[in-house]
This record gives C-alpha cells, sequence and structure tokens, in this order.
DNA sequence: TTTTGAGTTGTTCGA
DNA sequence: GTCGAACAACTCAAA
C-alpha cells in the first residue's frame, strides 16, 4: 500500500456526516475525497422519479454545503459509476473506496461488479451497514430461512441485541491536495437535471426541509410530542400525527440506528423489547421498514411480479381512463380523490390515506398494483422500492401476508372513520368546502337540497362516483375467487 | 414429520 | 345504535 491512504467516500443513499459509518472509517484513516455520481440508468427500471429528484437535488445541496465547511468539498460525477470512481481514484491518487450499502436488487449486482473491478485494479473497497438496524441476513428463521410474515419477524428481530449506537459525526476531515483540482471539474447542480421543468414544486417547498439538518429537526419534533399520541393519531389524515421522517430515511439524511435509539432515549433508556405503547407502534413501523428490505433482498423478484405466484391468474383490468381519473383525483370519493392530489401537491400522502386509494385502484378498478406502485414511484419525494413494493402487494393481497381476502376497504367508511370533520377532505378537495361533515364523504348520497346549498353539481363541479363501490366489492370478491379456484383445479 | 396456532391496518349483516 | 359473527382457505413458523 502507498504510504498515505486517500478513501474515496461514495455517496449514495447516505446523504449525511451524523452515524456515517463508511464515511468515518474513511476519515479515521486519513484524508477524504467525497464523491456522488448521478447514475440514474444502473437503477432500471426503477430509475428515480420526478419528486425523488426533486428531493436528490436538494439534499445533495445540503450535503454539498456541509462538505465545503469541513473543507472536503463534494464531487459530482455522471455515470457510469465504474468509470467514474476509476478515474477520481486515479485523478487523486486514491488507494481505498468505501461505501455504505443499499439493498435494492439492481444496486446489489452493480455494486458486486464494481467491487470486483476496483478490487482486481488494486483498490481496496470496504462496505458498511448505514441504511438498516440490522443486515437482511440478520433476523432469520430458525431453519435459518427469511421471514414472510411480519409478527414472528417482530419477535425475532427483538430478541437480537440492540441495533448498534449511531456514531457520531466524524470530528474533522481532511483532503488531499488533488481533490480542489477534481472539485473543479464537478458540473453544477443544475446540470444534473434533477429540478422539474417548469416548476411545480412550490408546495414541496413550502413543507419540506431536504438535508440532514432538516431531517434532525423533524426527528427532535417529533420525539418530542407526537410521538406520545402516535398509535392513534397516526390514523388521522386530519393530524400531523406521523414521523414525516419517509424522505428523510430513504436519502439516509437520518440513519434508523439515530431514530432507534431517540426513541428509547425519550422512553427512559429501556431495551426496545420492553418498550408498550405510542413509541413501540413506532418502533413497529421501523420494523416494517427493516421487514421491506428483508423481503425485497430474498425475493428480488417482488418489485415486478407478485410474492404469491398464484396471484399471476388474477384478472387485472386494462384501464387507462380509470387510472387516469384515480391519478388526477376524480374519481368522485372524497377521501382518494383528496389523497391523490394530496400526493400531487406534497410528493407525499398520509400513510392511512395510501391504504384507502391502493386498495380502491386494485380492488374497486381492479387496476393492476404495479401501475399503482409506478405512479407511486414517481410522484413520492420518499418513493423507497421496498416499502412500494410492500405495501402495493399487501394492498392486492398478493403479498407477504394471508390476510384475509375478503379485506376491501370501503371509501366513504374509512373517510368518516379516520377524517371525521372532513378536513382532510375540505384542504385537499376545495370544491367541497361547503358540506357538512355528515355529507363531505358522500355527496353523491346527500339530497339535491344539500347539494344546491352548498354550490355543488355533481358530474360538473365534482365527480360522480366512478363506480358503485358495493358492486365493485362484489366484483373484486368474485375476480379472488378465480385465484383461489385457480389453485384447486 | 406432523401438528397447531396465528396472521397490521376491514366490511357487512342480522340479532 | 351496538355488537358479534361470518366472510375461506392458506401459509407460515415453531413446537
Amino acid at each position: 500500500m502507498k504510504a498515505h491512504p486517500v478513501t474515496i467516500v461514495w455517496f449514495r443513499h447516505d446523504l449525511r456526516l451524523d452515524d456515517n459509518p463508511a464515511l468515518l472509517a474513511a476519515a479515521a484513516r486519513g484524508v477524504i475525497v467525497p464523491l456522488f455520481i448521478f447514475a440514474p440508468a444502473e437503477e432500471s427500471p426503477w430509475e428515480p422519479g420526478a419528486a425523488s429528484r426533486w428531493w436528490l437535488h436538494h439534499s445533495l445541496e445540503k450535503l454539498a454545503a456541509a462538505l465545503e465547511k469541513s473543507g472536503t468539498p463534494l464531487l459530482l460525477r455522471h455515470g457510469p459509476s465504474l468509470d467514474a470512481l476509476q478515474k477520481i481514484a486515479q485523478q487523486c491518487d486514491a488507494t481505498h473506496v468505501v461505501w455504505n450499502r443499499r439493498y435494492e436488487p439492481a444496486v446489489i449486482k452493480r455494486d458486486t461488479l464494481i467491487k470486483q473491478t476496483l478490487l482486481a485494479s488494486g483498490l481496496i473497497c470496504e462496505s458498511f451497514n448505514g441504511g438498516l438496524l440490522f443486515e437482511p441476513t440478520q433476523v432469520a428463521t430458525k431453519e435459518g430461512k427469511p421471514y414472510q410474515v411480519f409478527t414472528p419477524f417482530w419477535r425475532t428481530l427483538l430478541k437480537c441485541d440492540e441495533p448498534a449506537e449511531p456514531f457520531p459525526k466524524p470530528k474533522t476531515l481532511s483532503a488531499p491536495a488533488a481533490l480542489a483540482a477534481a472539485h473543479k471539474k464537478n458540473p453544477t447542480l443544475d446540470a444534473l437535471g434533477l429540478l422539474p421543468n417548469p416548476d411545480w414544486a412550490g408546495r414541496m417547498r413550502s413543507i419540506w426541509r431536504p438535508g440532514e439538518v432538516g431531517a434532525a429537526a423533524r426527528l427532535a419534533a417529533f420525539v418530542q410530542k407526537p410521538l406520545f399520541a402516535y398509535g392513534n393519531e397516526r390514523d388521522r389524515p386530519d393530524r400531523e400525527g406521523t414521523s414525516s421522517l419517509s424522505p428523510h430515511l430513504h436519502f439516509g439524511e437520518l440513519s434508523p440506528r439515530r431514530i432507534w435509539h431517540a426513541v428509547r432515549e425519550q422512553v427512559g433508556g429501556k431495551p426496545a423489547a420492553q418498550i408498550t405503547g405510542d413509541a413501540e407502534v413506532y418502533l413497529r413501523e421501523l420494523g416494517w421498514r427493516e421487514f421491506a428490505n428483508h423481503l425485497l433482498y430474498h425475493f428480488p423478484h417482488t418489485a415486478a411480479a407478485p410474492l404469491r405466484a398464484d396471484y399471476a391468474r388474477f384478472p387485472w383490468v386494462n384501464d387507462p381512463v380509470g387510472l387516469r381519473a384515480w391519478q388526477r383525483g376524480r374519481m368522485g370519493f372524497p377521501i382518494v380523490d383528496a389523497g391523490m392530489r394530496q400526493l400531487w401537491s406534497l410528493g407525499w400522502m398520509h400513510n392511512r390515506v395510501r391504504m384507502i386509494v391502493a386498495s380502491f385502484l386494485v380492488k374497486d378498478l381492479r387496476v393492476s398494483w404495479l401501475e399503482g406502485a409506478r405512479w407511486f414511484w414517481d410522484t413520492l419525494v420518499d418513493a423507497d422500492l421496498a416499502a412500494n413494493t410492500l405495501g402495493w402487494q399487501w394492498a392486492a393481497g398478493c403479498g407477504a401476508d394471508a390476510a384475509p381476502y375478503f379485506r376491501i376497504f370501503n371509501p366513504t367508511s374509512q373517510g368518516k372513520k379516520f377524517d371525521p370533520h372532513g378536513e382532510y377532505v375540505r384542504q385537499w378537495v376545495p370544491e367541497l368546502t361547503k358540506l357538512s361533515a355528515a355529507d363531505i364523504h358522500a355527496p353523491a348520497e346527500s339530497l339535491p337540497q344539500t347539494l344546491a346549498a352548498a354550490g355543488i353539481e355533481l358530474g360538473q363541479d365534482y365527480p360522480e362516483p366512478i363506480v358503485d363501490h358495493a358492486v365493485a366489492r362484489q366484483r373484486a370478491l368474485e375476480s379472488l375467487k378465480c385465484v383461489s379456484n385457480g389453485k384447486r383445479s
């Protein structure tokens, strides 16, 4: 090895300085060359969507500023990743390359190849776990197999040692002389073309604060108060009862270990297995994130195909008009339309409403879950392949749980139950503002004079329901019967 | 190997 | 209005 080690820190979905094992290892060894490579084609067919790219732009901006301040400016390059890594290694005379692992099938494949090639060329490569509480292989059944049901997965996870304590930020960072010259060759951030044109991100800017500082602030605010009412409030789309940490987690602006231990500390530092109530409900959500990654890792085909193979027989309907209306929030079911419009506007949708709109697309319209997954992928700032796949397959009933097939959400009763005053609907479907809480979730069932008084002509100001839910429900049950009948024959 | 208990998030119907 | 039962059958995980 050369006398002075120079380590390339390849940033990916770990856009932070705090609790960053790859960065810390590099800094401990000597000088570092921080690098981000934009190579969307390498993640095909799940290249980052429009909302994700918007987030990524701002997150990179923040990371670059933080690194600049530390005297180690961030290098920015276009893919292919291997070419960029080799070139930078040569220019900066690097001896090591480090990164924190990602677990999407296409990325694993790419990283494996890159690692082999770099090793063969004499570079030392090290990868770290910076994105999960445990590696996807660490939690396994007694037979050593992957879990396919959440609850036993979670019990086993809790029996493991606590996830490692988060690492601090490196105290100091220093760069090799060659970094300055390489940095001069950076394209501008704008040149990556991540920002939308025309600019539709106005509402997103108003509520999100991408970057490590924004993530830490959001976590601090969450564990201060909403955490202690999480169990019930998380189901209320009209309130701010969720953590809203998902986009920060996806881009690694915040580590799950940092969240885990912040929650534990907030309830007195007990072992996680002894935590009950609201904090436990929230920790379970981190457990679901782990489970989603566990599943995608062990069943990599599920991003595109159902985990339960018999569902390949489900008679999905090709309905571009219905799909389009769903995407635009014009279904005539207020809670569904509100959710879809919130998504379009903020790049985010409340979790309870995600389940409702997903059930509606998949069960009422019988449009394939993959169409829904693709739309979410493009529009969510927190679009995450593992979570998106799990969520959609769960909604479609073809995923990793044997939930009863007859679980079909009723959009009207869900609306009444979880948005009891209609405030969520009023916020996102302003044409219904004047309807009372009693009428707002089912305008088509309201009396003509009620609608008239609210200034609504159905079909004109607000759509007629696209389906009769009771009929659509029966149709879905029939179609689902095909799946199990087909199996028996 | 076989058996057994259990499985995120629901809806509808009828007493 | 409230409450419990029915809605099927299957797969998973562990004993």
